[in-house]
RNA sequence: GCUCCCUUCGUCUAGUGGUUAGGACGCUGGCCUCUCACGCCGGUAACAGGGGUUCGAAUCCCCUAGGGAGCGCCA
């Protein structure tokens, strides 16, 4: 049986991280074993399902690289079908109407609290004749007696007693079907042979199998994930910062980065940290996953991201880089090559935003000098350096506007003062970038250009004059 | 309250009866060096507690503590 298995979001919110994950091992699973990943919507709350928490779960996949072989499915089109097995249940006994009311239900959960036992419906409607015209719901008839085991392929094997379990709502009493009765029926139709969701769900699994069972399939096979906790160990939310797929791509993180750091939250292959989409699915190994919740921690998708930012080819980094610019009103076509500025600058960012706000100053003059690096650096005593190197650079021909000759003239200059490469660059460096770090002095010239190179030098000078006619 | 689940450095993890308990992020010392990064070398730091079983337990069993999830006409 080729293997065949789902990411089942329901459209209430974004693509959280957590559902980035179970997606990635879901996707992983399928594609390891040669199956099919399917996308299926479970839209089945009107009251709280939007199109547009749609369109970003449709979105945040997309950005993530997840492809589904099926799907987008939405259950709110089988809605006949579920209607249509409801209705077999009733026929063959397994499912019964229940006309208690809310009022009684809640007393009685009360009543089941106060006792100290877990609150769970007593089967009152049980056998009862019941007119189909009245309101009702519909109950599953669960097994009283007995042991449902769930062999789950991360927790191991998993037993509830069914005396624990009650006679759960397969449909309301405006006729709409639930979760419980959804997803079996969909995971049956669809032929889903494993099932990898978080273990939220675990607790319903037993009364799904039961469902399963009295309708005559074959259960899948079932993987609960653990949950992703925020970096203080509390369940995750939005004051741990951003919890939104699209959110760190639109805060700069790179999508494998994302997905490198999700594959290694609960599961590893050995002392690998970095993993190519390929390895991923070569490696990955449900069996191995992690039982216990996992915290987020972001400084360790900063490291993935930089290694990224780093290693990837430049020109794909250059067209993710590009927008980030565009929020800070840079337009990258009018200045030096954008995979330059990506090879000189991609070991110094964590985040493409991080790299963009590092790189304004290769496309406009900097506002003001950090103010300590200005203090440092532009004494007096870089006068005399910086007013050479103006002279110097000034006479090299645009042609020679390159590293290793800029290189040449800052080298030369030191030489003839008699300084440190030091005592040269780093005025030079605070006068071009306005503060005391960026990428080497040769690069960061080139990148900036002869024009507004010898325009900051000027207006470091004048700084530098100004300063001391004030003292 | 009841049911189920979980517990190795701050964090992510390796480890499946015998290891100096390994790696990674972070932090930190150093090297490299025109700065900042990167990179490289080193350091810091963990088996929740208590009982067993065993010649020997992070590994197996029990208890305690702590944490989590579920107990909807939500999914």
């Amino acid at each position: 049986m080729t293997v065949r298995t789902r990411f089942a979001p329901s459209p209430t919110g974004y693509l959280h991280v957590g559902g980035a994950r179970t997606a990635l091992f879901s996707y992983l699973f399928a594609r390891k074993h040669g199956g099919q990943f399917i996308l299926r919507i479970e839209d089945t709350d009107l009251e709280r399902s939007t199109p547009e928490s749609v369109n970003a779960i449709l979105e945040g996949m997309t950005w993530l690289g997840l492809e589904y072989d099926e799907g987008p499915f939405y259950q709110t089109q089988h809605f006949e079908r579920y209607q249509a097995v409801i209705d077999e249940l009733l026929d063959k006994g397994l499912a019964y109407r229940c006309t208690c009311s809310k009022e009684r239900i809640d007393k009685l959960r009360e009543r089941q609290m106060a006792a100290k036992v877990k609150p769970r419906y007593d089967g009152h409607c049980r056998g009862h004749k019941i007119d189909p015209e009245e309101p009702h719901v519909v109950r599953f008839a669960n097994p009283v007696d007995g042991l449902v085991v769930v062999d789950d392929r991360i927790r191991g094997r998993v037993a509830f007693n069914n005396g624990e379990l009650d006679d759960l709502i397969i449909r309301r009493s405006d006729g709409s079907p639930t979760y419980n009765l959804t997803v079996v029926v969909d995971d049956a139709d669809m032929g889903i042979t494993d099932v990898i969701r978080g273990d939220d769900h675990l607790g319903n699994t037993p009364r799904q199998i039961n469902i399963l069972n009295a309708w005559g399939k074959k259960p899948p096979r079932y993987a609960h994930v653990p949950m992703i906790l925020g970096d203080d160990g509390s369940r995750l939310s939005k004051r741990h910062g951003a919890v939104s797929v699209i959110a760190y791509r639109d805060q700069g993180y790179l999508p494998e980065a994302l997905l490198n750091y999700l594959v290694r939250l609960g599961w590893s292959h050995g002392d690998q940290e970095i993993f190519s989409l390929d390895e991923m699915i070569a490696f990955f190994d449900i069996e191995s996953v992690n039982k216990a919740a996992s915290a987020f921690n972001r400084d360790k998708l900063d490291w993935l991201n930089q290694h990224y930012m780093q290693h990837s080819d430049p020109l794909r980094i250059a067209h993710l880089l590009s927008p980030h610019l565009g929020a800070l009103d840079i337009d990258p076509a009018h200045g030096p090559e954008l995979t330059a500025v990506v090879t000189a600058q991609a070991a110094r960012a964590k985040t493409l935003r991080e790299l963009a706000d590092i790189s304004t100053f290769i496309y406009r003059d900097f506002d003001d000098y950090d103010e300590s690096s200005a203090k440092k650096h532009l004494r007096p005593v870089a006068r005399e350096p910086l007013a050479r190197l103006r002279t110097a650079l000034e006479m090299l021909a645009l042609d020679d506007w390159k590293p290793d000759t800029l290189h040449h003239v800052v080298d030369r200059v030191a030489a003839e003062l008699e300084v440190n490469m030091g005592k040269v660059a780093q005025p030079l460096r605070v006068a071009i970038v306005g503060r005391a770090a960026s990428p080497g002095i040769d690069v960061t010239l080139q990148l900036v250009g002869k024009e507004a190179t010898l325009r900051r030098i000027d207006r470091a000078l004048a700084w530098i004059d100004d300063r001391q006619s004030q003292n």
